[in-house]
RNA sequence: GUCCCUAUCGUCUAGAGGCCUAGGACAAUACCCUUUCACGGUAUGAACCGGGGUUCGAAUCCCCGUGGGGACGCCA
């Protein structure tokens, strides 16, 4: 059986952490496996799906890799399937029309939640052999409901929960058509998991109690029953919950915050998933190892000091023309202009191993471009009378000396050392003139890269006369 | 309230009855490297929720508590 998995999110907010592990799952499960992963926007709740918010899943997919390879599907453009498949449930006697009102409905449930019951239908509208039902009112549209089994177990192999059973006395006759007509979320999901083919379905474990009446709905169509997975869910930083008020933020926010996607990914595949001791991998290796398995069956607890730490693996190892680009973007954004700066590639390989993010790249790499004025309390501090006398005499040697690293750096230790200085007492206020502060890589790179013309212009600036 | 899920260092986790004196990673602490700051390296501390079973033997299996989470919509 060729394996199809799907994501199915609903356009009512940005993808957040959760929702891309779920659907890093579900791809990395399909290629695993040669299969075919499925994107479907479940946008039937007309009210509270934007445009923007479907726009915002799509670029987070997009800069996670997260390809699809069939889709994206609406639901809204299926509701004609939908309507069908209701009316041959209605025909066949799997469904039915309920005319009870809303306020019937909801002074049943509170009637019930009086007497401590679980709160649901009591089926008076479902016809049964030997029954006669009062005949329909006037004028009320009726819902649809579907004739649950009243008897047995509905019962799955959760892929990463176990066996998990439920009483169908626990269920209770759903509405799968509102009065208006349109289908809910249960009867989508399973006309679209049976037209697709779905084989494994993987989704938040806030799903479990859906599985059972979507079980039940496609055993009534006759429809294979695809393998499910739930995964537990993700929590905040602080053990809390994720929500829009507190804590849940979109993927695209970690593009904002410097992190790079495969970090991102990286750390996603571990949370909740795992390999043995395997912490740093690729996605085409997650790929390979990835199995049902090994997924957790509880609640993980987001770790961003963990995450910093593998962007900053990442970071060290990435490609110095990609990072230049990035610092280039970021600084831009500030309104900064590298052009006729230093060769930013080489500028950002000296600070690559030494931050944790993008945003922190920008910024260390920033002052080569713009020569930052030492604050007075720097300059007091460091370019003290003894320390300019030894800057002004490496200035004249700088301006003679061969421009390589091993030449600098030997350049400079000699004129500390005929100027009566230690070493930092000279490389500090020297970091100060060049760069506004009194650390920075080791000096001699960052003067082969700043290059010999800025590098006087700056010594000449806190130079007096 | 009812139903469902869940429980190993602070955090993510390894562990599928003996390999466990419970392993790895992040974080923490200490030291080393660096005549700057980082990076890096080495080392240390740190956990099987509680109680009953089953078994020669349990972190691993069962039961009961307790804690945490989810669901109970004409939302998805």
């Amino acid at each position: 059986m060729k394996v199809r998995t799907r994501f199915a999110p609903s356009p009512t907010g940005f993808l957040h952490i959760g929702g891309a592990r779920t659907a890093l799952f579900a791809w990395a499960y399909a290629r695993r496996h040669g299969g075919t992963f499925i994107l479907r926007i479940e946008d039937t709740d007309v009210a509270r799906s934007t445009p923007q918010a479907l726009q915002a899943i799509l670029d987070g997919m997009q800069w996670l890799g997260l390809a699809h390879d069939e889709g994206p599907f609406y639901q809204m453009q299926r509701m004609p399937r939908y309507k069908e498949v209701i009316a041959e449930m209605l025909a066949a006697g799997k469904a039915y029309h309920c005319y009870m009102s809303k306020e019937d409905l909801d002074t049943l449930r509170a009637e019930q939640e009086g007497r401590k019951e679980k709160p649901r239908y009591d089926g008076r509208w479902r016809p049964e052999p030997g029954t006669t039902l009062p005949p329909p009112p006037d004028g009320v549209p009726p819902v649809v409901r579907f004739r649950n089994p009243q008897d047995g177990v509905v019962a799955w192999d959760d892929q990463v929960k176990g066996r998990i059973e439920f009483a169908n006395s626990e269920l209770d006759d759903f509405i799968i058509a509102r009065a208006d007509g349109t289908p809910t979320y249960n009867f989508c999901v399973v006309v679209d998991d049976r037209d697709m083919g779905i084989t494994h379905v993987l989704r938040g474990d806030d799903h479990v109690n859906n599985t059972p009446r979507q079980i039940n709905l496609l055993q009534a169509l006759g429809a294979p029953v695809p393998h499910y997975g739930h995964l537990s869910m993700i929590l905040g930083d602080d053990g809390q919950k994720l929500s829009k008020r507190h804590g849940a933020v979109s993927v695209m926010q970690y593009e904002e915050e410097g992190y790079l996607p495969e970090a991102v990914l990286n750390y996603l595949a571990r949370l909740g998933w795992s390999h043995g001791d395997e912490e740093v991998f690729s996605m085409e290796q997650f790929v390979q190892w990835f199995d049902f398995d090994h997924i957790t069956a509880s609640a993980a607890q987001f770790n961003t000091e963990k995450l910093n730490w593998l962007n900053a693996h990442y970071l060290k190892q990435a490609d110095p023309q990609r990072l230049a680009g990035e610092a280039t973007r970021r600084l831009a954004r500030q309104g900064v202009v590298v052009a006729g700066g230093p060769d930013m590639a080489r500028v950002v390989v000296l600070y690559r191993d030494r931050v944790a993010n993008l945003n922190e790249l920008a910024d260390a790499v920033h002052p080569f471009f713009v020569a930052a004025k030492p604050a007075d309390e720097m300059r007091a501090q460091h370019l003290t009378e003894p320390a300019l006398k030894g800057l002004s005499a490496l200035r004249e040697r700088l301006s003679a000396c061969a421009w390589q690293a091993a030449e600098l750096g030997q350049t400079v230790k000699q004129t500390a050392t005929d100027s009566g200085l230690k070493m930092p007492q000279l490389a500090i206020p020297l970091r100060v003139a060049l760069l506004g502060m009194p650390q920075s890589p080791s000096i001699d790179a960052v003067l082969e890269v700043l290059g010999r013309e800025r590098v006087l212009a700056r010594l000449a600036a806190v130079l007096p006369g």
